[in-house]
DNA sequence: CGCTATGGTGAATATGAATTCACCATAGCG
DNA sequence: CGCTATGGTGAATTCATATTCACCATAGCG
């Protein structure tokens, strides 16, 4: 078991107990369950151990409330406790037509929180229609792209993308130069596309931020 | 709101009030927070329904214990999807110590049904260590692979499977031929290994039913 | 050596919280 | 009408739990 950054040898038990119990309880122990588990007789050890995890950043506390214990995010809990959100699958639309993307969801899929990192914006699935030239980035057929939904301005170059080309929706490279939009697929044989800002053959999306497959 | 089977509206309201609570708290309420929540001003009241509650089999009790009440399945099926499993990452372990795979995960990830499918078996996470030689797979370093622990008997010739060959995990076509386990990776380059059954030197995880990557 | 951090025991204390008791109001029902 | 289920008040009681106090042992360090 790795042992946390500044954490002690038995800091870190307790910690690690404090896991796997609000895992199974959903909820927090109480100390004297705390002690048990460790085998410390006084409540005040147990005590002392939370203030100092507290102290490090790895929980907070409710003064006086039974089991008033809450790991913080540092402390990776968001991943087993919160229910992870669900997202829609969008299907292909006419670029001209990008608003259409969000009110026909063909499904929904949940997805950790964990494979999403922080985003303040709306998330969503798109599946990847065919062979789209991003073999090389480990992309397939039938994929899940993982879609945070920003507009051009916020997309740095090189970050990888998904947009509608046409009627079809696929990932792609991003790079905005000489005022122009370029996408390029990863693979050779496949063509990089360019269009002007605003063109209505082509509509970002947003950028990807993690891949789902289902063999 | 839909309120569910045999609750009345204010057992309803109690019910739904606990499932935003454990939602927003990871952790149950205390009688007086549910009155408070509820404008009820004696515990006993609300003690009364979550007895009610308890009876109809939407929650079950610790008694006598704080923040006792535990929402049951029942409760959740009836009311929303079911969340996600959370399925344990393992590890790297030595392929001569298979046992130990599954006691030390490194974390867990909610993973919706419909990316498993139907299956009984246990499912585990598994992290691509390295470039390991399935790139025409799509699977890359750090992906993530979701796989249902299954022993050698139940897997067809040329499924992927997750494999730990020494000390690490990794993927693999499988193909059991002429009395010998045949792991073959899918890039060129790569040499296809081969054991006896049995081999100290291999351990067969299972079959691999998808991939997720964070980017 | 004295000093400090860590990890502990055991008991006392105060507050939190579940449970019980006594009693009330309203609505539906045979 | 009397009966029962539901929903409620307020206070008392008892057990659970957090927090504090006093004191101890060991190891590392200047």
């Amino acid at each position: 078991m790795v042992i946390k950054p500044s954490l002690t040898e038995r800091q870190n038990q307790v910690y690690e107990f404090l896991r796997s119990y609000i895992r199974d309880h959903q909820k927090p122990p109480t100390m004297a369950e705390i002690g048990n588990a460790l085998s410390i007789r006084s409540t005040n050890a147990v005590f002392k151990f939370v203030v100092a995890l507290e102290k490090k950043g790895y929980l907070t506390r409710t003064p006086r409330v039974s089991r008033g214990i809450a790991l913080t995010q540092a402390g990776d809990q968001l991943s087993f406790t919160r229910p992870p959100p669900l997202l829609p699958i969008i299907r292909a639309a006419r670029s001209d037509q990008p608003e259409q993307l969000r009110h026909h969801p063909t499904g929904a899929l949940h997805v950790d929180a964990r494979l999403l990192g922080p985003t303040d914006a709306d998330v969503c699935l798109v599946t990847v229609a065919g062979d789209d030239g991003m073999s090389e980035q480990g992309i397939r057929m039938g994929d899940f792209l993982i879609v945070e939904e920003t507009n051009q301005e916020q997309l740095f170059s090189g970050e990888l993308v998904a947009a509608v080309i046409g009627e079809r929706i696929m990932a792609r490279s991003f790079d905005f130069s000489r005022n122009r939009l370029h996408l390029q697929p990863s693979a050779r044989g496949y063509a990089a596309e360019s269009f002007p800002p605003d063109s209505p053959g082509c509509h970002i999306i947003g950028r990807v931020l993690g891949v789902m497959r289902k063999l």
